[in-house]
DNA sequence: CTTCTTCTGATGTACGTTAGTCAGAAATGG
DNA sequence: CCATTTCTGACTAACGTACATCAGAAGAAG
């Protein structure tokens, strides 16, 4: 048996094609009771609409846009280069993908970017946030005007947005020092943690969850405040080289952003005396060699390339109201050794 | 700029509508000459058939079997699970998926229920495989009958089918060395091995990245010979307990395959004494359980419900002679701790 | 140059939906 | 009960493709 169609809802329902499609697409001029005729009709056949039929009538074409961070940070780059190619990709399922991109960590650049995509008449915008007032203000007035927001990467508290792709955070910090606490067993010292802002909610997330687990399983580390490197090689380098020469009893660091060519630095030039252990998030180039090395003990890494495919499936689903599966936007946290490099 | 259509191809290859049509969908009636002519104006124009249309116009149901080990196998169980939830959602997609058990670890019958979904005209077959001769020459009959067929989790050697979906198998086995060695690392002794069947080439696989990274990276502790439990908890449990009698020097054990309630019953029975770290493979109700109380350390995991989701686009794409994204089927290796347990 | 075969073009219908027009029916108000 | 408003039905043309039919053109063979 094949699906059913507005053909048969309207034979069941008893009115017209008209009629059917009246109800289907919320114009108006239906009576209520009719309406609710209709309605039972598509319940009682289990009608869904044919999105495809539906979108080649109606030459729909999804406009989705990505507002990302600007910067050196490797991995961004790779998120924009990403984006390039699934732009062709998309474009059979009729959707096109535009990408913005803003200076990280400034909450007021990204609102006035939000606001352009809005001037633009976008169907739908995936956004990695930064908290800011002013950042779900602007994400406010794009629900209110029917454009959908789905975060990525990083979330935004208490927002409207519709939805976020990217990994559990706190899980992923807690797992950063499940691993750190284990690989630290038996020397006890200083834990330093290495972070690029405050102000995204993914680096947030990521030192709550460490902290929790570090403090319940691992007492014997005591760890430091977070160093704030901004995501950038030369800030973190100073930041922990000053940091290391305070403290010479740091067993472990926890890189919880970018960053990570200051961080070897630091480390190279302090020497290997009582080498500590590294754990790392995002497996771009320079992690991928400091793994080899052995320079960081355990990268995690969330698969951009996923979480792109993702976003843009949730985006969707959410513009056309279709409900969503709950694991569609949840991203594991994977983890690589040395030994399971791809 | 809207996709051009085979109008736009008719017009600029200066032939009709009808003549684009028959290269298109390959009618025989065309003179060579013409058919480059029109080749040369699509690839011109960057045309790309419009696969919702043309579906829409031709009535098209994609056809997909699903044929997997059936009995008690907790993760097999989710899978059938996972697949009836998902026979709905694929309806909206035009795919129809239809789902075969088979006994686990047989050639044989594998092989017989791959030739039923021949008779039935599927359209693609997605199998979890056995490793068999039966079961090759099964597939390349499948295959000469225009019927595209997927492993899923489990791969077939040298095998004609058009794709695997899952985890690297090696490199689960690579990870769960270089976890269980760091693990048991200061107190050598032997590690047991627990697999399945050396008839399916996922733990065939799993061991040998296992005893690379072992032999390498570890070579204080001594692997035992892999006993076989055939994922049956009872079998598990008999030949674990006498290789724990006979080798009171066990540390670690690497279980592969299923079975685990078994596993957990012999370790329960053997007492806590100098209690072996213990990896396991897939998060089910018992694993979950075992991993909080400490009688696993470490679970590695394949999301099944992304690998049916890839599965399905993957299956889709190879009858429809689209290019496939070689990331689509690499699902990561997710390595569970006590700590990020979902 | 004719006859026959092989190509090609023109045309129409269909798929399931959107979106419009217009006439006529039903409900509402007075 | 009539006038007026609000609903409803019947019809039509799209969207981009598939597929069938038939007439006519071009080419090959005689």
């Amino acid at each position: 048996m094949s699906r059913p169609t507005v053909h048969d809802v309207a034979r069941v329902a008893n009115v017209s094609l008209s009629t059917v499609d009246r109800v289907l697409n919320g114009r108006n001029g239906v009576r209520a009771a009719t309406q609710e005729r209709v309605r039972a009709a598509m319940k009682q056949l289990g009608y869904e609409r044919d999105l495809m039929a539906a979108n080649l009538s109606r030459q729909r074409i999804y406009k989705i846009r990505f507002v990302i961070p600007d910067g050196p940070n490797s991995f961004m780059r790779n998120l924009a280069a990403e984006l390039e190619t699934h732009a062709r990709i998309a474009l059979r399922d009729r959707t096109e993908i535009g990408v913005s991109l803003v200076p990280p960590f400034d909450g007021r650049a990204l609102a006035a970017e939000l606001r352009r995509a809005k001037e633009a008449a976008a169907d739908g915008v995936v956004m990695v946030a930064t908290e800011s007032a002013e950042v779900r203000q602007a994400v406010s007035e794009l629900r209110a005007a029917g454009i959908q927001v789905v975060t990525l990467i990083s979330d935004l508290s208490a927002s409207a947005r519709g939805h976020f792709v990217g990994i559990d955070n706190v899980s992923a910090g807690r797992t950063a020092a499940g691993l750190l606490g284990r690989f630290c067993a038996g020397r006890p010292g200083r834990i330093a943690i290495v972070a690029g802002s405050m102000l995204v909610r993914d680096h947030v997330e990521r030192r709550l969850g460490f902290e929790q687990v570090m403090h319940a399983e691992f007492p014997e580390l005591k760890l430091l405040p977070p160093i704030e490197g901004g995501d950038e090689a030369a800030t973190v380098d100073r930041l922990l080289t000053d940091l290391l020469r305070e403290h010479p009893d740091i067993v472990g660091i926890y890189s919880l952003g970018g960053g990570n060519r200051g961080l070897r630095n630091a480390l190279d030039r302090a020497g290997p005396d009582p080498r500590p252990m590294v754990v790392g998030h995002e497996l771009t180039d320079q992690s991928r060699v400091a793994l080899q090395d052995g320079v960081f003990d355990a990268v995690l890494q969330q698969d951009i390339r996923k979480e792109v495919a993702s976003a843009l499936i949730i985006i969707r689903n959410l513009i056309e109201a279709i409900p969503i599966d709950a694991h569609t936007g949840l991203i594991h946290t994977e983890i690589f050794l040395r030994d399971n490099l791809p």
